[in-house]
DNA sequence: CTGAAAGCGCTTACAG
DNA sequence: CTGAAAGCGCTTACAG
């Protein structure tokens, strides 16, 4: 049989709610007492039966990760770095996949969501863009009144956000680019419910103006984030006449830039010598494509570990408060001076 | 406040154990009870306290995916399927990683296994590799008392497991090499802790002698699934006169399948034109990686779905039952016939 | 077919 | 500093 606080408390020859007050870190327990409490729930092996502790708080103890057909590699590093953020506050992380993309209308997303929601026992949710900007999603956490901490750049309905600062960091890239010389530069966007690609690109055009360079229409290809997506839009930017192809292409994500030097690869386009191709994420794709991939390194894992944290944290005053992280320009073999 | 058993009981005029009954779908309630307190139920939009039901029950309703440092693209999918399953039988699911590589000894993993099993209160557990090889891991979850299935390709302890024929699917793939007209096959071997590494090298080295061609000790490295790992094997097999080089590397996962790919290209090797490639697993990587990976399609998403199915299913009798999946060799841009 | 009582293992609120 | 009682929201075992 399982150990109980029963247990624990007729060995140390005290009462369960002394026994409860130890465990608990509670004041008023004579040194001596904890001391030994300590002692015979360590010998016996006792841990508390969260289920039990749970009825009594009405607490789950459990923290679930919400995200809807992300890239593997971006949710990997949230996922890890939340689950770090549990472990400290002996939490748990229950992992929630949504799929929202087929939903047509704002009441069918409501629908979905709730079907996801109304069962989830769970003391708070970390949402991940898509979903994080997803309005029937958060008008249904709000409806609920579950406590949740989206990862996004920027805040809205005064929730708490984690995020970093996708306009800047596209500017610095392109300014990068500029920088080896490139001015016909590609731009593949993300899906156009993440609102960082649309920061991501208002990044680019801002730094392609105030370089007083054009940007060029026909050098701006509409992506979703997704491989496949990438493989259309360069093939789009690639295929035509050599004088008229971009000598530079920054893709929204690392999933995009690597469809890019796929499709280079197949129209035999030398990667980086007469194609320069960016990323953003620094996704661990990054380093394992040939050559690896010049991209943003967008603290993800922290993202993850930091949303986590606010949502432990016993303070219930988490409203509105934002975190923006650094990121940092990461410059790998992808990218070279045009000559 | 949360709508509880007794509201929806006195509602309906009925006691809460007749709610109860509908709920889980008991006998002995007449029909238009049942309907009466299941509209009510809806109207109230009443939903069950886990918390009670598993303080009542002796059951947490959480399943948990416990992993070692395995690549975002394996472990994602067998995710995936694990939720699927859970979803059907009404459970969440729960992610757990744990690091016993730096664990010297057998105690020493014997004791992190115990920190994270002691207090994790779920139903049952999905081990997968290298973990479900584990003796320490495996040994502390029948101490314990906790159901488990095994991601893994071959039956062990008694314990149930779901997994492929890696030793045919490696066999198969050589042939599929030999038969393009490559002798000199490098291999590259996974991680000695993983039972399927040795399985897959075993498939390749019996396919060669099946077809009275040598196994070369100087075609063959050691590996450990990970990118970097490849890197370095690749490097061991490719840094030799031209004449001693393979005509085709066969790398036990994809990961270093792509670290091939990226050395080639790092040395001016072209693949598949100068060098063949394949690996094993068709993870996500093996499309967006150019030129696109040969591998064997693992039926990773369906090992999840099984190992969990397994573990949700009423019937206790799940001891030493194993299921072994189908797997395929997919054909793709990074094999060539010899010329 | 239906329900009243007891109990799962904790914590909260109170008394001493 | 310590404990006895009540209660969290369910289910199990029993009675009718």
């Amino acid at each position: 049989m399982k150990v109980t606080i029963t247990d624990v408390a007729k060995k140390a020859g005290v009462s369960i709610k002394t026994v409860s007050r130890v465990l608990n870190n509670e004041p008023n327990v004579a040194e001596k007492t904890r001391e030994h409490v300590k002692a015979i729930a360590d010998e016996l092996r006792y841990f508390p039966n969260l289920a039990a502790r749970g009825l009594a708080t009405s607490k789950s103890f459990l923290i679930a990760l919400i995200y809807d057909n992300p890239t593997p590699n971006y949710i990997s590093l949230i996922q890890r770095g939340a689950i770090e953020a549990c472990r400290e506050a002996r939490y748990h992380l229950v992992v929630e996949p949504m799929s929202l993309v087929g939903a047509a209308s704002y009441d069918e997303k409501v629908k979905l969501t709730r079907e996801v929601l109304d069962r989830l026992p769970v003391d708070g949710v970390i949402l991940t863009p898509p979903l994080s900007d997803d309005k029937a999603v958060l008008a249904v956490l709000k409806e609920l009144g579950v406590k949740s901490v989206r990862i996004a750049p920027k805040n809205e309905m005064a929730l708490p956000c984690v995020g970093m600062d996708d306009e800047t960091a596209a500017y610095e890239m392109t300014q990068f680019l500029l920088s080896k010389g490139h001015e016909r530069i590609g731009f593949i966007q993300g899906h156009v419910d993440h609102s960082s690609a649309g920061l991501r690109y208002a990044g680019f055009a801002r730094a392609m103006r105030t370089a007083g360079v054009d940007v060029v229409d026909d050098l701006v290809a509409q992506g979703d984030f997704s491989y496949e997506s990438g493989v259309q839009a360069a093939r789009e930017l690639l295929s035509v006449p050599q004088e008229a192809r971009p000598t530079a292409i920054f893709a929204s994500n690392d999933d995009m830039a690597a469809a890019v030097i796929s499709v280079a690869g197949q129209m035999g386009i030398d990667v980086p010598c007469s194609l320069s191709v960016c990323g953003f994420d620094d996704t661990p794709l990054a380093r394992v494509i040939w050559p690896a991939l010049t991209t943003v390194k967008q603290p993800i894992y922290k993202m993850g570990y930091q949303a986590t944290k606010e949502l432990v944290r016993k303070a219930d005053d988490l409203s509105g408060n934002s975190q923006i992280l650094d990121f940092e320009i990461k410059v790998r073999g992808s990218v070279t001076a045009l000559k």
